[in-house]
DNA sequence: CAAGGCATCAGACGTGAGGGGGAGGAACGG
DNA sequence: CCGTTCCTCCCCCTCACGTCTGATGCCTTG
């Protein structure tokens, strides 16, 4: 029986290294290719894959929003992220929003075909060094104690207007708030994320894929 | 005559994309692969490539600086700077590097192609998108009017400093500098990137690759 | 129902950041 | 040799930011 997978990358260059490393194992086929987070969704209702490789940045709708809805709607769909970095803090969002695996995109072929053929009966892969960095993460004695909660939807809000280099006065205006919410909110997310101020927010966010990738000018 | 290219980028992912994106045209031939600055300057020394593309963003050494030092060392070697994000304004730095083109990563196959063959006969390649960008921002009536120069040496050391987060007494104190001093670069990078603040100069700055992703924990 | 988490807002306080203006020395190219 | 650029440092001013403390209403969950 082939696993049927379906890729989610908003480059088409990453698809076609995707697709190129998973051609010679048979027991795998490509059903399906996605470039935003909506698309997946839809794709993924259609071809009813086994496994999603996801992208964690993206146009239209975030691989881990995307991540949440297939899980929601046929949760025995496995979910892979995807993703550019290496943040512990950040593959915690990932699990909580359903993801069997998460992979770095210097990822080997054998291990990105190990992880699908893993998840695709049920279990799940974390890259070793991330696995390492995610448990020292919940080692009660450390210094991330604090980190444990993940942010809130209001809050993953905000931080994507921190990280698109709005001021709290901007970012108040544009969801009509108080900029002493905005403030309060800014506050629980330096605090969840532990840094120490909105810039090392800003760089957490844009490193993981929370913004878009705007086309300034 | 066949065109030798050599692929720099850490990802496997992405040279593979690469890779099989060029292995229909016979007329182009991947003659190596580097995964860091360092070793693209050694590969490009011993298998003297038509074609550079080059990644960005990579450890050890930026695509930018190694661009500097390939030009230098052999400069009928044409460079293709190959990025995940649109910002006409880095633009500007991939060509003072010497970048003969410049493409983001959602390229299709066909212009990647093209855009090999062009600067492999001594032409340039830019995306249109891109190309209307950067025109735009040398229009003498744009708001973009002191952006026109590009980031020193000092600057750029700074600005990475500023997109890990650091506050200006930190870097004052890694550089050894008074803050006084470190002040006045950031208030010269933000006036040329035309920014307003700190924090959108670190989203500039993490976007565009010229900092490392830190294993934070 | 009570408890807890979330979103909202408030005042007040210290300080880091950004803007303005200036200034001297080193290095480099015309 | 002189102009320009770069790096360095200084002062002053203003305000946004981050921290604290505290309060209210709502919704979910046990």
């Amino acid at each position: 029986m082939t696993i049927r997978v379906l890729l989610v990358d908003d480059h088409e260059l990453v698809r076609q290294g995707v697709a190129s490393m998973l051609a010679k194992a048979e027991d795998l086929t490509v059903v399906g290719e996605a470039k935003t987070g909506r698309e997946a969704i839809e794709t993924a209702r259609k071809e009813l894959p086994d496994v999603v490789l996801m992208d964690v940045r993206m146009p239209d709708m975030d691989g881990l929003e995307a991540t949440r809805r297939i899980k929601e709607e046929r949760s025995r769909t496995a979910v892979i992220m995807v993703t550019m970095h290496d943040n512990p803090a950040y593959l915690r969002e990932a699990v909580r929003a359903g993801a069997a695996g998460y992979l770095l995109k210097d990822v080997s072929k054998d291990d990105l075909v190990d992880a699908i053929r893993q998840v695709a009966t049920g279990g799940a892969f974390i890259e070793s060094q991330m696995l390492k960095g995610m448990l020292s993460e919940m080692k009660p004695g450390s210094t991330t104690s604090p980190a444990a909660r993940s942010l809130t939807k209001r809050e993953r809000e905000i931080l994507a207007l921190v990280a698109e280099g709005l001021s709290n006065r901007e970012i108040a205006d544009k969801l009509v708030l108080s900029p002493e919410t905005v403030k309060s909110h800014v506050a629980a997310i330096l605090e969840k994320l532990n840094v120490s101020d909105r810039t090392q927010a800003a760089i957490y966010a844009v490193r993981n894929g929370l913004v878009e990738s705007s086309t300034a000018t």
